[in-house]
DNA sequence: AATGAATGAGGATTCATTCAT
DNA sequence: TATGAATGAATCCTCATTCAT
């Protein structure tokens, strides 16, 4: 493991256990065992340290999303399949995806700008759109459909990581199931929907 | 008004201008238009100001979700109300959502202790136990419930203010009603559930 | 005396000891005998109790040029009458000449605009340009007048400052007036050269 | 060129860009091409390198006094070649010059031992005890003959780096007869003044 | 109640110097 | 000789909190 990636270790456990704000260069110092003024050797500042950081963790988290190549099948299948792969995810690697989730919500991250430009993405935009056309899917910007799917089950992830048992009497798949369902359209996604 | 909330209203002005991390004393009391000294006159601490005053938020937030006797009705159009509520409130009152969501995601808040327990969402709770007794609703926590129709509507919000056209296309009816059929049960929710 | 000349007193205490790039806000909060933290209340950042002191010092310097009304005597006069009185304060206040000359010749004097714009300085301009065209002083810039003037004498304080025995064997008028006679013309400054 | 000299050469670039306080070490090395450890091994501190250099740049400074024999001429002569040798000098070499300056007004010198003792220097201060015993020339120190004549040359050099155009109405020769004429005697630097 | 000057610990960052290679 | 990573003390500055008035 490189310095710089000993000093991202260092700075996502400093953040999970004092949070943004708290995570001062001292404290990140201690935690990798290294000197203060050598993380200037490696950073410009301490932003730069918390932004590249996050753009490593952003890559790897999208990075799971194209695993078991979930194109390749229905709209439906496919959400649920990423899903279900983010809340492995989330489990397996808590302290990425609460990192992701502080720093989505401090004053680093002013736009919301999340939605990266992976090639992944493309195609699924693409396949969003696909399915939108073909009336399968309600037609939502990206970031809804996101919203949807994806912000719920980090959410879940969120519970579970907060001892909450969650999937007790409930399967993961059918809650997958049911979520991901509701970016589809009416006649796709259940038989009886009725408006107000 | 009170000191005490009018100290209150300056912080989650500063808040929303400067982040959690910059609101520091001098600029909520120059906000205030008051003494820094005086201050701590009304609050033992600064995060003593920040605690108390989610504490407020989130009784106003919590207060909406009775409006208009939602106990009433189905367990769908329950929530369906109540996810209308929340972005209308959202929409109206955006420095207290967003004050919320920051705070949520603060160092403040360790654990999630977010349900508070207002003699409402007990009611509500009765509601989704006799629900799902009844095979109506699926067998979750109600934090998982909370998470899948509150947290999609908050996350909805967030998107619009971020100045996101999310119901451009699609109406909020629709939406709402998809996102909280997904806590029904397959039967309830839908026609045509498969498993994997 | 106001906080701020305290603090201006000590920084010049302190830059006259260590240097202009000596003196930290450490130590001039100790010379002082205040906090650190209490300069900042009073000034926005370092470099401004310099620069400000700067002024002050300045101010305070140009204010004796018009000591004694030089401007009534002819140019020679009223120029050595300056000489005099520049050497007389220097004596009498090192630590703030030497100061400016600290200032002169750092980072923060990107420009020699020192020729401060003082009433006195105006009507001395004019004064020189009068005597420039009655054919009695040399056509030189403003700036090189002062130098072959004012700048010699600050350079008398500071060799006397440093122990140097200047006037022991010749006297100060016998220097001032050789030095101020040679921004005469050749004419003028030779044969009707007078002595007090 | 050694390496010292390399050295010595990115430094006195590097205070001239960056000013004394501003000449760090690492601004150094990157100069001069080398890595910050090799430059402890030629000289032991960072304050070594600013005194040797200066040391050198002094040396080279008053090499320029003897060019052209001007111990041979009259002591008016001799002043007059020393004063445009200088300013000649100094607009060929004002890295050096400038460095001198900010040297002389730094913490480094304490005290004012500019007057190196060159074997010329020597001869110098001979030829003024003569030409005081003579009744030629004013009863100063050596001190005080130098900032009479040297010094003002040397501010008439920064006036001119400075942009100002000194020289345009009145000649180089002119002023420097005029400012030298002032170390003499009342009868000798009077009635009988040449021009060339 | 109210002010705002004052404190001082702690923040990010720099930099002369050292040292393993 | 030479490198450049590493150290840690010192820098400027901020800010929650206190206190005299």
């Amino acid at each position: 493991m490189s310095k710089k990636e000993e000093i991202h270790q260092a700075t996502i456990k400093v953040v999970n256990e004092y949070g943004l704000e708290g995570a001062t260069i001292s404290k990140i110092s201690k935690q990798a065992k290294v000197s203060p003024g050598i993380i200037y050797h490696y950073f410009d500042t301490k932003d730069e340290i918390i932004k590249s950081l996050f753009d490593e963790v952003k890559k790897s988290f999208f990075n799971i999303f194209s695993d078991g190549e979930p194109l390749k099948q229905p709209i439906l299948d496919c959400y649920k399949h990423i899903w279900k792969q983010i809340y492995r995810y989330g489990l397996e690697n808590p302290e990425k995806l609460l990192f992701m989730e502080k720093y989505r919500n401090s004053a680093y991250q002013k736009d919301s700008e999340i939605m990266a430009v992976s090639s992944f993405l493309r195609q699924l935009n693409m396949k969003n759109k696909q399915a939108i056309e073909e009336g399968k899917m309600k037609e939502l910007p990206i970031e809804a459909i996101y919203t949807m799917t994806v912000g719920v089950s980090i959410e879940f992830v969120k519970l579970t990581l907060n001892g909450n048992d969650v999937f007790k009497s409930c399967s993961l798949e059918s809650v997958a199931d049911a979520v991901c369902r509701s970016i589809l359209t009416e006649q796709d996604g259940d038989c009886n929907a009725k408006d107000e």
